[in-house]
DNA sequence: AGGTGGGCGGTACCTAGTACCATCATTACG
DNA sequence: CGTAATGATGGTACTAGGTACCGCCCACCT
């Protein structure tokens, strides 16, 4: 705060806008560290010190994501497991859409770029490694589970990116509600259903090997204490 | 061929020998681009006509062989689609075997640097891209195809990626056979064909609104079916 | 007032990658 | 056989991303 009582942006938010104008104007290749830096009125040194790089000022924070979908991956025991991922990506999602317009121009900026394409590419893969390790614990040791639990992350990754692309594009009216749709068909693939998914209602019963009153008995259970 | 009747290495080659040296040597951040020509007795300028960056010198021609994957998925009709798939990706795979010790060792320095394995990445999207539009255009435009064919094009890739890893490592015998199964499972996942029987025990319950006791009958009778 | 720590700017430096030009060997051609 | 054209090479100079370091200033604390 200041004597007018203005608040100064931070630099970090200047460099943002900076950038997201700068790309938008000439392109990402045409615009230097210089430019940025200079028009948000701070010197190249702090661009730099805030940001990795040139591409990291117009990128969400994935370190903080990819955090943060890791703690709501550990918080959950083997019978939420297919609960907690649903929930971590639709973290991811909604992330983004709360960007709102600001996760537009960067689709529009990446799109055209092959270095930031490149870059997001390699985001995503981080995302799905978390994916894959815990599909992999949840799964077990047990013989062709390490590829099951690849083949579900990869599902589980481009389920996310197919439907934030809709939203970028503008062909997502309710983002959420189409992650979940697709998140129902990604877990479908992998389970068999034990009835074709009515009205909202579904259950899934996943390589169960113990007699079918057990396993009934456990769901009823399950479902009373929820 | 020389006088004394030797015959001289392209430069391409002693290239990528010498690239390949020192980042073993020294790591791939301590090597000058310099550091690789003088080694290979050529000029700056030479490496960076032959090879569009650094790391370009230790990576197979990815244009090749993205060039021979398209033109074999192009070569097929509407019910031989899933042998092109397999044929495709099965050229992928044979293209790093044959590389054989050179193959590892690029597994080896990629494990190690972040930026190199950003790229390799970058150049998997690129296949997957490939098998996302030729499964999207077999699927046809039925509602959820697009999603179904994305599913499916990572699945593809990431049955490969498994097996190539588990070759690098040493860990598959048999690497075109280990695709071919994994090829199948993937397959089998979205033809919805009975998986073979496994072993673990874990039930999921999402989303239902109905009676324990009516959910736990759908789940007996279900699974009593199967 | 004096000290102190954090954010900032400037300078110098390293290196990837590009542009341009001079050189040389091979080959084609008169 | 001499010469011109072609293509690969190598050197030099330049741009720009990214790092290291240092001095400055401002806010805050004692």
């Amino acid at each position: 705060m200041r004597e007018d009582g203005s608040v100064t942006t931070p630099a970090r938010e200047r460099l943002v806008d900076a950038a997201f104008d700068l790309f938008d104007e000439r392109g990402f290749e045409q615009t230097t560290a210089d430019d940025i830096a200079d028009r948000a009125g701070v010197g190249r040194t702090t661009l730099f010190r805030h940001y990795r790089s040139k591409e990291d000022v117009i990128f969400p924070d994935h370190d903080r994501l990819l955090a943060a979908v890791k703690e709501r991956l550990a918080t959950s025991s083997a019978d939420t497991a297919l609960v907690a991922v649903t929930d971590a990506v639709r973290l991811v999602l909604l992330r983004y859409v709360e960007e709102g317009d600001r996760a537009r121009r960067r689709y529009r900026i990446t799109s055209r770029v092959a270095a930031l394409r490149d870059r997001e590419i390699a985001s995503v893969a981080r995302y799905q490694r978390l994916f894959r390790e815990f599909i992999a614990e949840w799964m077990g040791p047990a013989p062709g589970a390490a590829l099951r639990a690849e083949l579900m992350a990869a599902a589980v990754v481009s389920a996310h990116n197919h439907v934030l692309r809709r939203w970028l594009r503008r062909d997502a009216e309710d983002p959420a509600a189409e992650l979940d749709a697709a998140m129902a068909q990604v877990v479908s693939l992998f389970t068999r259903q034990a009835e074709p998914a009515g009205t909202g209602s579904t259950v899934l019963v996943l390589h169960d090997a113990r007699d079918p009153e057990t396993v009934a008995a456990v769901v009823r259970d399950a479902l009373r204490q929820a």
